[in-house]
DNA sequence: GATGAATGAGTATTCATTCAT
DNA sequence: TATGAATGAATACTCATTCAT
């Protein structure tokens, strides 16, 4: 960030990072539960006891690589009901599904160990309250809502729908999908889902168009 | 020793089965990974040896609870495609989605654990492969496919879209929903998704209605 | 033994006979600390808790098992002492080496058990006191010993050696041997001992001959 | 951190030397099979966990001890053909005969657990085989045989029988012997064997000597 | 800061034995 | 006699965490 001090050219191992990073490939294929703090700490190239110098525990460690893996889609998912009005609404669709895709993509191997542990949920959700970024807090659904309430301002797509349960149509797409492609295949839940291609923006796109107040599906 | 049908009203104590009921608790409440064979013993009220007179290790009872718990679902979701034609099509959707979410609501818990553990995934893949019923084989995204394409045939909903897609679409929904529902609240990645509503199910059906070729959002 | 009574010609089951022959399979090929009960039940085609019907504990089993195997070959070293002073002193160390390989080969494996188990090996030490046939009281040195006392006496071998010293240097050969070839080959302990032949009854039977009183190896 | 030699005389503790040695202690009276690794931690002073630091597990352990123990007399054993023509026959035969007794005494404890076992016979034969001393690998009846022959060629002993059968006859009286004073007495097998003494000694070293062709025993 | 040996509570699983039927 | 479900103490091994160096 500041310019000068040019004497230890990002020398330092900076041990901390090296962690997160060697936790997060640890986690990513063994899952948090069965992740041991010895091969994350084989991995990283340190002692185990090194982990306790820079985190508190396995839980603290394991925050520390959410919020490093979901950091950065974060930061441009939170500025995206900015888009409101600009571009074409089917493109904005498009963009956020693609974004949201990324996101989860990135997190879901993590999220399925919390989620998975009660126990861990109830550290995590402490945690995670007062660290996660601000125009995050409410989820990528909040975000889309925002967006949407935006675009129904500007007439670009029907006022007659809820923006919030609208949101939740648009977001499960990708949230389903991006699970799935992550996840081991195959597995019960979800199916087989496709990822999000032509139809289904089409199917979003021409229901939330404005305009065409009748019934459909009533033959 | 005796003929006669109802003399014995007070059944045996029928161990497996107190098993299964006990474990799902256990395994909701704690999940696999921290459910521990003792707890489970305690919760059914038997030996911890007891366990094991019944099913080969941890994931066999695990397998067996899942079954147990997906069972009475998915036979229903399984005839879902023979609904075609019958009814309206937004009240079958409607149904479809209520369904989606039932069986999901009862195995998020049990998919999450699966999810959390690579390892755990391999067995239950092979395991389940065998025993999952039939017309379940492709998961719901499947059976929805096949109610879509049937409802194409019957040419109440638009047939230029891919029913494979379109199923994907519908079934994120309560899918997302669903998981959000049961898992722990305000934890990352969904957000909080309101279960699919009327304006859900209006976006859907508007989305997949027949005629109205033009394309939308391209204001 | 008694003729008539031929009504039920060898027609029960004999459920202890055939838990003995099971149970010796079974102790063979895992040793008794690895034999399970529940193996042996199934080598045997009974319930498990049949073998408490018949055997006070597993130990009891294997004492009995132990009698079955070495009761055959024990009645007839038993009687070997009788053989002093017919046939030539050559021949009859010959059949000893036999007779006291049989015996050990079919004993070895179980007796292994015993040794590699103290507190087995207490349980059996009473056991087998009472029920062991008086005549191999002292083991097989004591009659491979009274053998060679009676052949003193007749002359044919030198009466200037300790006859039960002499008697365990007959003994110690075939047991030897006789370890060696039953237990698992290649492991550490006597190594490859060859089976006692021509070589090995030269030896002996040059070094137990009468007359030839200087002392060899002195060159 | 400083130089010289003798300034740490208070040594570490040593830990892996204190764990081989207690579980000597506990293999020896209790047998591999009803050791416990809790009882080894404690006759050891350590935690049950740190067993595992330094050895893989039980049997890795176990290799340990019987290699340790095994050790001393082992090397002296793998020496012995190098004394041929030196000293006397005689006293040749009755140092090794007192070697082997030894090392039997030593091992044979241990060797039990081994025999009892067939599983633990399997890899042990694998682990052993990697790190038995070379001159060692044919076990003690390879090297008195290399003995014999030794002295065979310097003409002091008979050269009309095979010195490997003739190593058998004189390795086996130790290893019965050896291996009764160890047991537990009295136990059925080889009986009361004596320590090998003068007379097996006369007895072998007469049956080893040059010369005197005719076959004794045929009178 | 870094190390890595030591810890010890915790885990799934086994197995000889019992007992109601 | 036979059964086999139930038992529960016992076991080898794991792993997050601590702490002296």
């Amino acid at each position: 960030m500041s310019a000068g001090a040019a004497e230890k050219p990002a020398r330092k191992p900076d041990t901390r990072r090296v962690l997160i990073d060697a936790a997060a490939r640890v986690f990513l294929e063994r899952g948090f539960a069965r992740a041991t703090t010895k091969e994350i700490a084989r991995a990283a190239g340190v002692a185990e006891g090194t982990i306790y110098r820079h985190f508190d525990d396995k839980y603290a460690l394991f925050h520390e690589v959410f919020l490093a893996v979901a950091g950065d889609t974060a930061q441009e998912l939170a500025r995206f009901p900015e888009r409101a009005g600009r571009g074409t609404v089917r493109e904005n669709l498009e963009r956020l599904l693609q974004l949201l895709i990324g996101m989860i993509e990135h997190t879901t191997s993590l999220t399925a160990s919390i989620w998975a542990d009660p126990e861990m949920a109830r550290r995590f959700e402490v945690y995670i309250r007062e660290r996660m970024p601000m125009g995050l807090q409410g989820g990528p659904v909040a975000v889309a809502a925002a967006y949407l309430r935006a675009e129904q301002e500007c007439g670009r797509i029907r006022d007659d729908v809820d923006a919030l349960e609208a949101a939740a149509v648009v977001v499960s797409l990708p949230f389903a999908s991006g699970m799935q492609r992550v996840l081991h295949q195959h597995l019960p839940g979800p199916g087989d889902f496709p990822a999000p291609g032509a139809a289904a923006l089409e199917i979003l796109a021409r229901g939330l168009e404005p305009g065409g107040g009748e019934r459909p599906g009533d033959a």
